[in-house]
DNA sequence: TACGGTACTGTACCGATGGTACAGTTTTTG
DNA sequence: CAAAAACTGTACCATCGGTACAGTACCGTA
């Protein structure tokens, strides 16, 4: 995903090497059916090696949701910082925030390979309690982001309709959630970038009206 | 699910007692760990049992979507067919509709157990092709339908923004799979009712500007 | 250059699972 | 009551997650 910038050692690479296949995998066949063997053999290591490195599978689970979600937040702070630079107004940097967001979800060469988070709610039972706490803090972290900006927006301008930011908040989420679904399916990239104009549409109309 | 109009002989009653089982474990782990032998536990049959049932566990994927997508669009029939008997108008009918649907999507006791096409798109590489091409299909023809009510609204009433009707019809689906995915982290039955609502203040808001 | 940790490999093993094959038996239905 | 439907019983196989543990190659540091 991102650029290394600190030089990892040698345990750290393999470690970070079998992540990516796992995730991969996660992503294809859902958790369950991603096997040990599997991961590596591409990986080009032994079990040994694996167990090494994680305690167990529900460990290796864990590991790629903090990465997962540690790397969303890095994107997300970058995003909302470019978007600042370019205007000062909460309510345009939002926009200029979704529309930045939008077009990086359309660069993305092959598609989105799919939320790490959704694939773990899907299979919830598979996973420590542990586990599943860390999806629900994700999107409790989510709201409160989105929630924020929503708030100041409020407060300089006058929403058209009754609305519950917590609810706008959570739509932002539920809306690229969903249409990484569609995405996948439909087997068009551009569908997740199109979806987030939407909920750019709707805040705008909110807000501006237009 | 559904009440039962017609009576089922014995072998369909143990087909559609394995099914539901077998679908209230694969939305809480997935498909490949919902094992056979949990199933047949569950159900108080044998494995010879269930294979009597269906020819392979690809077999048993396929008989889940194809009768999961029936009922959805039952339930979708069934609304329409009421918003259209308490409005004449498009744009009324479609708010009234989606009004219901927000209601019943609230009215389910233990919040909704997830969308089972969301399940499959999250775990495509389990499933042969031709189960594959049956979300592509369902999502498809969701739009189709919403679509089509869209371009009836879009005749009568000017957009007060430029929208893109596919996009819009598409939205209510990433909405509410996006949404059941919320739900279930959130723990929160009533956010899925919710963004719907959220979602019909975007209609609103483009078609009537409140 | 010796040392100690890091990062593995190799081997052997276990219980559970998905799946196959097929013969035999009970239950339901026309 | 006979045929078809709806199963049961048994045996078997490869794969999988996981455990245990001994051995080894490499790598930075004193």
């Amino acid at each position: 995903m991102g650029v290394q910038t600190q030089t990892l050692s040698k345990g750290e690479q393999t470690r970070e090497r079998i992540m990516d296949i796992a995730q991969d995998a996660v992503l294809h066949k859902g958790f369950a059916s991603t096997s040990i063997d599997e991961i590596i053999s591409e990986a080009g290591i032994t079990k040994s090696g694996f167990f090494y490195h994680f305690r167990d599978k529900n460990d290796l689970a864990k590991a790629l949701l903090q990465r997962y979600t540690d790397e969303e937040w890095k994107v997300f702070d970058q995003l909302f910082k470019q978007a600042d630079e370019l205007s000062e107004d909460p309510l345009h940097s939002f926009l200029i925030f979704l529309k930045l967001f939008a077009d990086l979800m359309g660069d993305l060469p092959n598609g989105h390979p799919g939320c790490l988070i959704a694939s773990y709610v899907y299979q919830d039972f598979l996973f420590s309690r542990e586990v599943r706490d860390m999806t629900t803090e994700g999107h409790r972290i989510w709201r409160r982001r989105f929630r924020d900006r929503l708030d100041q927006i409020a407060a300089r301008y006058l929403a058209r309709v009754e609305v519950n930011l917590d609810d706008m908040a959570d739509m932002l989420s539920a809306v690229a959630d969903g249409a990484i679904i569609l995405s996948k399916s439909l087997h068009d990239p551009s569908l997740l970038p199109r979806q987030i104009l939407q909920y750019r549409a709707y805040v705008r109309l909110v807000f501006l009206g237009n």
